[in-house]
Order: structure tokens, then sequence, then C-alpha cells
DNA sequence: GTTCGCAATATCCTATAGGATCTTTGAGGG
DNA sequence: CCCTCAAAGATCCTATAGGATATTGCGAAC
């Protein structure tokens, strides 16, 4: 390696962006929200994270400041970080209501413009969870997740406007559902809806593909809905 | 005071929330950027910021790492951070494009659901700007963008639906349109423009709401645009 | 029993220091 | 001249320590 690198000045790309501590510790606290291992309305305590992590306050705090801005913790100045509570009914119903002014249009947008290399992206996302078990258990809820929200984002950016799919990728939309564990089973019926959205987008048909995407939208939202009838 | 204070416990409301270094690095670099005191593409040098605000570098760091979730500086992992461009001219199009799907849509439901008060608040937001000089300056500049946002996020906000509000607060939009510089000499037509939206929330009619709405960001676009043909 | 005040403890926040990594500079060789 | 390499310097990142603030617990008074 050290001979290859000899006389190959200026010709190797740079190495990939490293891996910082800090890094390591938002996705850890990030992972520890979203598997409610830390229950919504939790206080961080900084010291007890520096003893159980072993690690100094300061990737810590960098951490939670951009954890924060996720929406996924709250500060309270002088008093420290607590979890965010999971979505209340009005939250849900605004973020839903959002979804239905905007996903429809993204996908109506990607049904138009959609190269052949996005359709086989969108073929690849859907054939990545086809695996659905009759009796889910957690780890298939979060696969079924990281699918789910992969396809929302990947049809976004199909749409073709990048404001719109970071506004919704700041949503934490899935990260927020989530969280709010609804026992699986219904995954079948989601990945039926994802692939209307498809068929229509590789039609080319906009009205069709923003049709079956508000559809996914509402039934999702009917889907989940109940979850706040147990509360 | 602390005679008052005597046998009152408990009937106080908690003090407002104390503000701390970290907040107040945070507004003072969002400044510099915003003003352009520092250009895009700089480098944020933490020890030099250390150095000239007199501080550690610990509220530095994470005041950086809050900019960043803001979308101001770009961080290069153990290279540091430096202040992200302006927008570009494809950028720019797709928040106008965006602007143009969501705020229309939130005006019309403004116009459906706002009450006296929210009515009383618009009006006094348009009071809040009249003073347009004839050749304006830097700060009458800010203080037409600092009206521009505050009459654009409080319309999202009588749109009733919070995930949309903050969905467009975090596109930052205002702030990184205040950096594309313009020079000014047309907040007379944009209170215009104001005015029209105004006029139709006031009327309840979500139609020509949304349509005045629209009316004005095309015009804010047409506007704009000929930034980017001097580049 | 409740309430208040005070001291002790815990926690948050920032400053400082040191190690790791990157950038710049200068010397030497082709 | 250009290129390479090594050393020096600058900067980033994290650990540690100390001061400021909040929280908790206990005892005294009512």
């Amino acid at each position: 390696m050290t001979d290859a690198h000899v006389g190959l000045a200026g010709q190797l790309t740079r190495l990939p962006q490293r891996q910082v501590l800090s890094d390591d510790v938002y996705e850890t606290v990030k992972g520890l929200i979203m598997d409610s291992v830390v229950a919504p309305g939790t206080r961080l305590n900084i010291d007890a994270l520096t003893r159980e992590l072993g690690i100094s306050q300061t990737p810590i705090r960098e951490s939670l400041a951009r954890l924060e801005s996720d929406g996924l913790v709250i500060k309270e100045p002088l008093r420290g970080y607590r979890v965010s509570s999971t979505l209340t009914r009005a939250e849900f119903e605004d973020l839903f209501e959002y979804r239905l002014h905007i996903e429809p249009w993204a996908a109506g947008r990607a049904a138009e413009r959609s190269s052949a290399e996005d359709l086989v992206r969108l073929k690849d996302e859907m054939l990545s969870y086809t695996d659905v078990p009759e009796r889910p258990d957690y780890d298939s809820y979060k696969a079924m997740a990281g699918h789910d929200q992969r396809f929302h984002d990947l049809v976004l950016e199909l749409s073709g406007n990048e404001t719109a799919r970071q506004s919704f990728a700041r949503t934490h939309c899935h990260l927020h559902l989530f969280r709010l564990y609804y026992g699986g089973g219904i995954a079948t019926q989601a990945l039926r809806e994802h692939k209307a959205v498809v068929t229509a987008v590789r039609k080319g048909d906009p009205e069709q593909a923003a049709a079956a995407m508000r559809s996914h939208i509402e039934a999702s939202r009917a889907r989940l809905r109940p979850v706040f009838d147990q509360q």
C-alpha cells in the first residue's frame, strides 16, 4: 500500500469523510430515542451519559445540539435536555395534512420526470423489503420502517425539487411515526400501496401517481390513528 | 423584591428561560453570516473565533453544530466548518417552486380559519414596516427583510398547520434570500402584494388569498432572478 | 401534618489543556 | 524548473476541571 502510493501524488481522491466521535454519539443517542430505550419526556443527563458511554461531555453536548434541531430532544437552558414527546394527535394530524399536500404533488412530478435509471432505483427499493413475516417482530417492524422512509424519500427526490425533499426529511416523519409503535401487521397493505405508486410513476401518469400516493397516505393515517385512542 | 417573594412560594411562574453563552454565540455567528461579514465559502476557524469572541471553544462548537442543522454552515470532519454558499440558481428555483406549492395553500387556509384576533395580528404586522425610504440603505433593507419573514411566517402560522409552518421555517427561506442582496428598491411593491394577501384573508376568501399569495411569490421570484444573471 | 429555609449534592455550562489530524513551508533531488 | 518528503505550525477534537445554577433532603417552625 505504501509502495503503491509512491508516485501517485495528486491522483488519489480524498479519503471518505471520517467519522468523529460526536457523530457516533449522535447516532447512538438517536438510536436510543428511536427505539424508545429512553422514553419520551425522559431527562437526558449529560454527566450520566458521560459515565455510561465512557466519553467526555463535549461530543455529547454537540450531538444533543444536533438532536435538538432534529426535534428529537428539547433543550431547557441550565436544566438540560429531555426527550421530546411522541406526536400528539394534533401534531399527527398536521403532519398527515402536510404530507397530503406535499407527497401527491411530489409523486406526480416523479411520474413526469423520472428517467429509466430513476425507475430502476424505485424497483430496487421495492425489492429491498419483500419478506413480510406472518408475525412481525421488532426487527421486521424496524426493517419495514426503514423501507418506508427510504421509499418516500426517494419519491421526494425523484420529484426533482431538493427544497421539498429536504423539508420533508426535516419533519423526520418516519422517525416520529416509528416511535408510535402500532404493533405492525400492516406491512402487506403498505407494500401494496407503495407498489401502486411505483406503477403509476413507471407509467409516467402524474395524476394516477398523485392519487396513489394520496390514497396511501390517507390509508396510513387511518391505520395509525387508533394509537391515539388507546392513550 | 426579596420581601415580596416571601410567602408567595409556588405562586410565581417560572422565570423566563435564561440565555446561555452558546445561544449568544449562535446568534452572533448567524448574524455574521446573514450580514455577509463572513462570505460564503469562508472557513470558520474555531480557534480564531475563540480569540475574537474571547470565549472558549465549547459554546462555539455547539452553536456551529446548530448552524449546520440550519444549513448555514457546512461541517467537514477534522477540517472544520465553512459558511454555506448562497443559493445557486437551481436551489433558488427549487425554493420558489416549493413556496408556490406551500404558501398559496397556507394563505387559503388562513383565509378560512382566521379569527378576529388573528386578523389583528396581520394588521399589526403590516403596520410594523411602513416607512419605505426613497433610497433604501442597508438598515431599511434589513428591516424590510425582517417584516417579510415575519409576514410569511405569520401566514403559515394562521394556516393552522404547525408541521407546514416549521417545514417552511426550516428552509430559512428569507435568511437565504437576504444573503442574495439585490439592492432594494422594491419594498413598495412587496408591501402592496402583502396587503393584497391580507385583504383576501380578511375577506375570508381562500381562493383569492391563495391567488394573491401565488402572485406575490411569482413577482418576488421575478424580481430576484436577475441576481443570477450577474454572476 | 405542612411549609419554609438552608446546606449538601447533582448537574449544567464553560474554560483550559493536550493529543490527533491537517496544512503549510522549506530543503533536497531529479 | 518541478516534485517529493519531512518538519513545523495551525487547527480540530476530546478530555478534564472548575464555577454557576438547579435540585434534593433534612431540620425547624407553625
